[in-house]
DNA sequence: CAGTGGGCCTGAGTGC
DNA sequence: TGCACTCAGGCCCACT
């Protein structure tokens, strides 16, 4: 699910809400993807100073450590006074003094991971590695043109390994293709420089606009306040094999890149 | 070193 | 109805 604009729209319907809570209990499910790495209980009195954001990871900054919460394939947040008793998918709980946070996810690929500070999260490997902001201003045509020209793969897995630029998950990457006029199997080091701008500013238009539309919600993706998003409506490609493409009517065509599917129109994205 | 593929886990959908 | 199988928004890690 939670691509960027998921994980974004998520920050912002509970970063106001939860600053400056006293945290007062940690209810912990079955197992996540990762332990969380501390004792819960060592947490409780902490004070929820605000939540920040680095590529798909949402970082929860206490008066003492941080935690930082990833949302897998199939998680989201809810963040509430009396929430309903934890169902067999809510795995962890952040039980403040305003409200709790709890991490729903079937599917368990999601994580809550504590870290000592600030030193130790940006060296955390979770962290580590990974690319550019695309919505902050490090996130230049320059930057990601030497980015892009350096890889060997193909366009669309560079831009799901996230090493060039984060947070363009598996509906972005295929949506951002398509308005930059590129096949997803085009090798990276070939996309000349007026393709190179266009997918540039491709990216960013289809993060912001996606967050100005609270995100995409396929199946249950829902923001921290429960309200779901409307992205998936707009996309020109994505999940729409055989169905017309939107610009010039031809069949959009799918296909498989390392075990995830892409979705392109042969005729608008002919390089 | 960079790139690829397996695997983590559950639920929904499809075809027999 | 049941079973086997495929697929799903991500990404670490072992391997080549």
């Amino acid at each position: 699910m939670p691509e960027l604009p998921e994980v974004e729209v998520t920050r912002r319907s509970f970063a106001q809400a939860i600053a400056g809570a006293r945290v007062t209990g940690v209810r912990l499910g079955k197992p996540l993807r990762w332990p969380l790495g501390a004792d819960g209980d060592a947490l409780v009195g902490r004070q929820v100073l605000g939540v920040r954001r680095r590529g798909k990871y949402l970082l929860v900054d206490l008066d003492e450590g941080i935690l930082l919460v990833h949302l897998g394939m199939s998680g989201s947040l809810r963040f509430a006074h009396g929430l309903p008793p934890p169902g067999p998918h809510d795995h962890f709980d952040l039980a403040t003094t305003q409200g709790t946070l709890r991490l729903h996810d079937p599917r368990r690929f999601g994580a809550v991971v504590h870290a000592a500070g600030e030193a130790d999260a940006v060296a955390h490997k979770l962290l580590g590695g990974l690319g550019m902001e695309p919505l902050s201003d490090d996130f230049t045509l320059d930057a990601f043109s030497r980015g892009t020209k350096a890889s060997r793969a193909p366009i669309k897995q560079m831009l799901l390994a996230g090493k060039v630029v984060v947070g363009v998950g598996n509906i972005y990457a295929s949506e951002v293709l398509f308005l930059s006029g590129i096949r997803p199997q085009t090798p990276s080091a070939r996309i000349g420089p007026a393709r190179m701008r266009r997918l540039h500013a491709a990216i960013r238009q289809v993060l912001e606009h996606a967050v100005e539309l609270g995100g995409s919600t396929l199946k249950d993706f829902s923001n921290a306040d429960g309200a779901y998003g409307s992205y998936q409506a707009h996309a020109n490609v994505y999940g729409r094999e055989g169905a017309p493409c939107k610009v010039c009517g031809t069949p959009i065509r799918a296909l498989r890149q390392g075990q995830r599917s892409s979705f392109f129109c042969p005729r608008c994205q002919r390089a």
